[in-house]
DNA sequence: GTTCCTGCAAAAGCTTTGCAGAAGA
DNA sequence: TCTTCTGCAAAGCTTTTGCAGGAAC
């Protein structure tokens, strides 16, 4: 069951406990971009003595080596996500959905020529969703 | 002194006063992307009426008629940037600088055809500057 | 046994809201 | 004049900090 994320904190040596074998396996398992809040309301339910600074001090050592990363592309409120192959984000400025984009920029190897030494690379597009953009066809 | 900003607002059909006058000229003048905090106490020198809610305000009037875009690059605090041609950013893990980054994705137009609509594209690149990785290096 | 972690409460930081008086068109 | 904006104070959210008890190794 969490043999997967005993391993992973094993390898960046983080010590293990129960809240971040959960918080990371949540995280694994949902791909909804969830902010601190959602992380902590969905887990507090199988573990009601679980405390929000729990999961900000878990959530910190996870980005701090790597195994997830953090969205900040809507502004108010941070969100996280399990790290795996490089992708982007698109936010809906009308139902606020975040939603994973694969397009892939064959420039951005010359970035790395540019005198800084880039470690993270985040892609952040807005707009309007498909879903939005279709239910606002079927009321016209 | 201030007709150029007097036009911009008049274009976009936003009301002129002497606060959305200052705050579009000094993310003009200064593009370092500055939080809200940093507009407001600059400005307050020179008015020492403002008020922090103005800067919100035409801040966000500013935005929502595109004539300023939001940077969420630093999570914790929203920072603002006078809209000219697209570029991107990159922020330093070690100093806090952000700094404008120009790349072009030749792969960008394939975004337009992912179904979503898309009205922003924001680049966001973190990592260590050059000014910092000089600094390391005379250290050694 | 030692070190690091969790959870609670309080505080801090950024942003929003409500409202009365003032300024723009 | 009518509408909209400014500025103050208070409130709202997200995140951080301090610390005592507890868990991991």
């Amino acid at each position: 069951m969490f043999e997967k994320y005993v391993r992973l904190l094993k390898e960046s040596q983080i010590k293990i406990t129960p809240q971040r074998l959960e918080i990371l396996k949540y995280l694994d398992e949902h791909r909804t971009h969830p902010t601190v809040e959602k992380i902590y309301s969905e887990l507090k339910e199988n573990n009601p003595a679980l405390s929000k600074t729990t999961v900000y001090n878990s959530v910190d050592i996870l980005l701090n080596h790597g195994l997830i990363q953090s969205i900040t592309i809507s502004g108010s409120e941070l969100r996280y996500d399990f790290k795996r192959g490089m992708h982007h984000h698109f936010l809906c400025k009308k139902c606020g959905e975040i939603i994973d984009i694969n397009v892939e920029c064959p420039k951005l190897g010359s970035m790395l020529e540019c005198g800084h030494e880039v470690v993270e690379v985040h892609g952040y597009f807005k707009g309007i969703c498909k879903k939005c953009i279709n239910k606002k066809k079927e009321k016209n």
